[in-house]
DNA sequence: AACTTTGTTCAAAAAAACTTGAACAAAATG
DNA sequence: CATTTTGTTCAAGTTTTTTTGAACAAAGTT
């Protein structure tokens, strides 16, 4: 009895006229950022709406993103909350249009900055507080030489998140802009 | 009738009678590095592994591991194999057992080396290998415009992968030891 | 004001990732 | 060589994450 209603369960691309499927080269591009997205911990949908962004030489609204990648209104919501967050993608108004249309973020300084702002910086090894109270605990310790153990590796702990934190200036700055050498930044980085 | 079977699936510790349970400042460390390990997309089970290890004056055996942190040994074999791969744990020989005893990585630099090696840099923006496909597909598009657009993206990936490559040998020199000028690694290092 | 367009929210479904534990392999021991 | 110790493998179970789609809100139109 499900037999008939299989027909309709299958995955595969109904009738579709207009221009809503992917070029090759295209899924290919797609298929790289859905990768990266992967490989910085973001959801495959993510990959896939940065990516066809990053494709489309105009800005593409919210409805063209739901018909060219064929994700749900959901996930494009979703998705592009967490990429205006991270600052990935750009308002961009076009006239005489009442929906919103975006464009993708194209220097990477500012993609790597707004994701170690984001998703990076927030835990940076767990804030100082979090080491603080571990030293406390460790000083009820009873055993001294344990004691004396625990609060060695602490203080290797603490010298990986100070390190890790003086690297990102320094990364920033190898990225292209300033901050790093006292200066403001440039402006030539917008292009890449 | 599942009534009596529940009381023993019900998840408690049980009768504890040695050391096995851990102190409080060993679930707190402990908690750092299965955030940290969150963080760069390594199960709980790694993070919690690591951080007994990290806290740990003497080597642990996989037993020992076992039966402290209260996970399966399929989680620990699998999780310190993960963590070899990764050189973020040594093997160390303990006389007198034939059981292997695990030490922690604890030069930040090799942590980061070693996950880069194998996490990060197989991926590098998917190799130029992928770049090139897409390069190929895109030559076989009809039109001339978006053809110029799609090769300008490509050439805007392409930089994006070649500064990631730079910036790899500036981060290592940065942590620590040498490599980026031009000398061999000292061995201070090694401490931290 | 009723209707349409545009986008968000969120509970439920689906998919992916992780953990478990029993079966198995390898090596040491008696 | 039978047995024990030590650790690995992998199918099945569990948990977590992601996606979906229907209901809803907000704002613009007629």
């Amino acid at each position: 009895m499900s037999h008939f209603l299989d027909l309709f369960r299958m995955k595969m691309p109904v009738t579709q006229s207009d221009t809503p499927i992917l070029s090759a080269w295209e899924t290919s591009m797609i298929d790289v950022f859905v990768r990266a997205a992967g490989l910085i911990g973001l959801p495959r949908s993510i990959g896939e709406i940065y990516g066809l962004l990053f494709c489309t030489p105009k800005a593409l609204s919210f409805d063209e993103l739901v018909e060219r990648l064929q994700i749900s209104k959901g996930s494009v919501s979703q998705g592009l909350k967490v990429l205006r967050q991270l600052g990935a993608v750009k308002l961009h108004y076009v006239p005489g249009s009442r929906r919103d249309h975006y464009q993708p973020e194209l220097s990477m300084k500012r993609l790597v900055r707004g994701f170690i702002k984001d998703q990076f910086e927030p835990h940076l090894l767990s804030g100082s507080q979090r080491l603080d109270n571990i030293d406390a605990l460790i000083e009820e310790e009873g055993d001294e030489a344990f004691r004396a153990h625990a609060l060695d590796r602490l203080g290797t702990l603490r010298s990986w998140r100070e390190r890790t934190r003086k690297l990102i200036p320094i990364v920033m700055a190898v990225l292209g802009g300033a901050k790093f050498f006292d200066k403001e930044p440039t402006d030539e980085e917008t292009i890449i």
